[in-house]
DNA sequence: CGAAATTAAATTGTGCACAATGTTTAATGA
DNA sequence: TCATTAAACATTGTGCACAATTTAATTTCG
C-alpha cells in the first residue's frame, strides 16, 4: 500500500469532484433544456430575467454579469443569441449610451412556464435526497463565499 | 413575502452553486498551472497520467476518457497540445491499429515534481477546513455516482 | 471466408468561458 | 474647458465540452 504522491491523485482533488458532479448535473439538464432550445447557460441567463424582471425592473448586461459572475465576452454572444430568437430585447438607454437593458418578450415570458417544470422532471428518478441536496447547495456557497472573497475585493 | 415561482429562483438552484464553484475553483487554479503552462483541463490529464503512468503503464485514450469522462472530441486536440509541448507522445499500439496509447516524456515527467505543490498553494489563505472539503468531495462523489447509474447503464 | 456490426479515435461544427484589446460614452479634475 | 480617466459593452482569439459524423480496424456471425 505505498502511495508515493497521494497528493496528487486524482481521486484525492475536491476540484475533480467538482469538475465531474458539475458537468453530470448539466448533461442531465440537456434533454429537458433541449425541449425549450435553450443550452445551460442561456437557462440561467432566463432564470435571473425571470426573476429580476417580475418587478418590471430592467436587468443590466452588468446587473446579469454580476449574478453569474460572467463577463460580456461570454453574455454578449449569448444574449444576442437569445434576442434572435425573439426571448428578449437588448436596449441601449437614453441616460447612459454605455448601458444595454434586457427586457424579456412575451415568448420569453411564456417560455417561463414551459421551464417551471424543470427542477422536478431533473429529479425524478434521481436517488437524492432534497434536503441533502440542499446541505451540498450550502457548503457550495461557502466555498463560493471564501474563494470570492479572498483575493481582496469587496465583492 | 409573496413569492411567485421559488422553484425557479436561481439561488435556490443547487446547479448554480455547482457551476458558480467549480468556475471559482478552477479560476484559483488558473494562475498557479499557468506557471506550469497547463490549462486545468490538461492539468487533470496530466494528473491521470501521472498516476497511471507509475506503474509503467500505456495509458489509453478511452482509458482518460473513463476517468475524466470526457470523449475523444475533447481528448484529441488537448492530448496533441500536450504532445507538441513534448509533455507526452502519442503512439497507435500494433496489436490493435485503433488504440492510441499514451507515454509521457522526461520532460512530462519532470513537471510533476513542479506540480506537486499546487494542492497546497490553492488552499493557501483560503478560510476553508481540509475536513470541511474532504466531505464535500463524498458528497460531490455521491452525487456523480446517483447521476450516473440512473441512466440505465452500468458504468 | 466475407458481410455486418462494433469499437477507438479523429473530425466537424456550435456554444460557452475567459484573457486581452477595442470602442464608445460618461465622469473627473487641473 | 478639455484632456484624462474610468465604465460598459463589444470584439478577437484560444481552449475546452459535446453532439454528430467519419474513418479505420477489429470482432462477430451467417
Amino acid at each position: 500500500m505505498t502511495k508515493p504522491d497521494d497528493t496528487l491523485s486524482l481521486d484525492n482533488q475536491v476540484c475533480f469532484a467538482l469538475y465531474a458532479a458539475n458537468r453530470a448535473v448539466t448533461a442531465r439538464y440537456r434533454p429537458l433544456l433541449a425541449d425549450l432550445d435553450l443550452t445551460y447557460p442561456q437557462y440561467l441567463v432566463m432564470l435571473v430575467l425571470w426573476e429580476e424582471g417580475r418587478s418590471g425592473a430592467h436587468t443590466r448586461v452588468s446587473d446579469l454579469g454580476r449574478r453569474l459572475r460572467l463577463d460580456s465576452g461570454t453574455l454578449t454572444p449569448l444574449l444576442k443569441r437569445l434576442e434572435e430568437r425573439g426571448l428578449l430585447n437588448r436596449q441601449r438607454i437614453s441616460q447612459d449610451e454605455r448601458v444595454v437593458t434586457l427586457a424579456l418578450t412575451d415568448v420569453g415570458w411564456a417560455l417561463q412556464k414551459r421551464a417551471r417544470s424543470v427542477p422536478q422532471q431533473l429529479l425524478c428518478g434521481v436517488a437524492l435526497q432534497p434536503e441533502r441536496l440542499q446541505a451540498l447547495r450550502q457548503e457550495l456557497r461557502a466555498v463560493l463565499t471564501a474563494l470570492e472573497g479572498e483575493a481582496g475585493s469587496s465583492d
